[in-house]
DNA sequence: ATGGTAGGATCCCTA
């Protein structure tokens, strides 16, 4: 059974629950990983989305900060949560299919302004998050899964918009991606995305603070698709909806396809 | 070199 996959950070589920409700019905992807939904659970509109078929949800929340949620057409079990770093945040969550396929949903720590642990706790706490997490995907060596969400890190020079200049900001520094790049080797991870689109600028991130978001481009990929060996081949099909950012009252990320025949 | 925007909570924090 195909089914197609997307990943976004909503930043607020609640304020954009009709952005969430566009997508769903113009893109109908079977599955919506959603990151910084800034509400408890039982405050998320999930009403709306069941209303358009997606009645099967497992979320994490808290009360405005992070959480996270999983939306989809498709039957899911819910497969747990993970805190990483000690940080006792809703930054995880795992749903298992039918098929066995589990989907691994995380909002990495973004890591504050300073890239160095010494003066600034946050990004000590990003780089502990993802040492955990590379610890726990080379305990328990991910089989049939996908790890999808805001990784909060940009790791090719072609994921941002000038490789030069972001060198030492949070998000492309070079700890940072080799943090990340560890956590991925653990779990013999597959960049879907990228193995999908090798070449050329990709971004799934616009800020906020930019005069003109679309012409500057001055984007990152922020937000990723990734497949454990064994089902990474079954993928195919990667996008970002560039036109999301560019939506009324939008989130600054654009949500990441893929779809994988399974 | 700086400050720019956004959301949610609280009178500031995080991104």
């Amino acid at each position: 059974m195909p089914f197609t996959l997307a990943t976004w950070n909503i930043n607020s589920v609640r304020l954009r629950a009709g952005l969430v409700e566009r997508l769903l019905r113009e893109e109908a992807p079977d599955i919506l990983c959603l990151q910084e939904c800034k509400s408890p659970v039982d405050k998320m509109p999930l009403e709306g989305f069941a209303a358009l078929g997606y009645g099967h949800v497992v979320a994490r929340g808290q009360k405005g900060y992070n959480g996270v949620a999983i939306l989809s057409r498709l039957p899911l079990q819910d497969a747990g949560d993970l805190d990483f770093a000690g940080l006792g945040q809703a930054r995880h969550v795992a749903a298992r299919l039918e098929d066995g396929t589990v989907i691994h949903n995380f909002y990495v720590p973004a890591g504050g302004d300073v890239p160095d642990r010494a003066v600034n706790e946050k990004f000590g706490q990003k780089l502990d998050y993802l040492t955990d997490m590379r610890d726990f995907f080379r305990d328990s060596r991910p089989d049939r899964a996908i790890l999808v969400g805001d990784l909060n890190i940009a790791p090719r020079e072609d994921d941002v918009w000038s490789h030069k200049q972001l060198l030492k900001v949070v998000s492309h520094t070079p700890i940072e991606v080799e943090h990340l790049g560890n956590a991925q080797a653990a779990g013999h991870w597959v960049d879907v995305t990228r193995a999908d689109i090798p070449q050329g600028q990709l971004y799934s991130w616009w800020s906020y603070r930019a005069r003109d978001w679309d012409a500057a481009d001055k984007g990152r990929r922020l937000d990723h698709v990734w497949a454990s060996p064994d089902i990474a081949q079954a993928a195919h099909s990667s996008r970002i909806l560039r036109a999301a950012r560019g939506w009324d009252k939008p989130s600054d990320h654009a949500p990441v396809f893929a779809t994988f025949d399974l």
